[in-house]
DNA sequence: GCCATGGCTAGTA
DNA sequence: GCCATGGCTAGTA
């Protein structure tokens, strides 16, 4: 599998996350077929958040937790997903039992 | 060298 | 908190 097959997998499987679900970087690029890829999909998340409509906002990180830093889009990204029914906890975090996206297919 | 990750260890109470 | 990881890319001149 080369680069750009990767990257339209990985923007395949985000699109299909469903509204008010949520996964990880790490489940995307095992998904993709590049478990250790995590890095890649960081890479097409700021490379193609804006553009598209790609629902880059359901992306998390494992500890259930947005990754983003506060001034680069912590706050929007929080605010989009509690328009859609996603709740965090006093520390900022998601319940991922609750949450993840758990696609059937495979 | 840079990272919007992830997994694991050491050392303590 | 530390380190292995993977790809070289962040839209300009």
């Amino acid at each position: 599998m080369n680069r750009i097959e990767f990257t339209e997998e990985v923007i395949a499987l985000i699109r299909a996350i469903p509204p008010g679900k949520v996964t990880t970087y790490g489940q995307i690029a095992a998904m993709a077929g590049h478990p250790r890829n995590t890095r890649g999909v960081v890479w097409i998340l700021h490379a193609c958040s804006e553009s598209d409509d790609l629902p880059w906002f359901r992306v998390v990180n494992q500890a259930g937790r947005i990754s983003l830093s506060p001034g680069q889009g912590h706050a929007r990204q929080k605010a989009l997903l509690e328009a859609e029914g996603v709740q965090f906890d006093r520390q900022g975090r998601i319940e991922l039992r609750r949450y993840l996206w758990s696609p059937v297919a495979l």
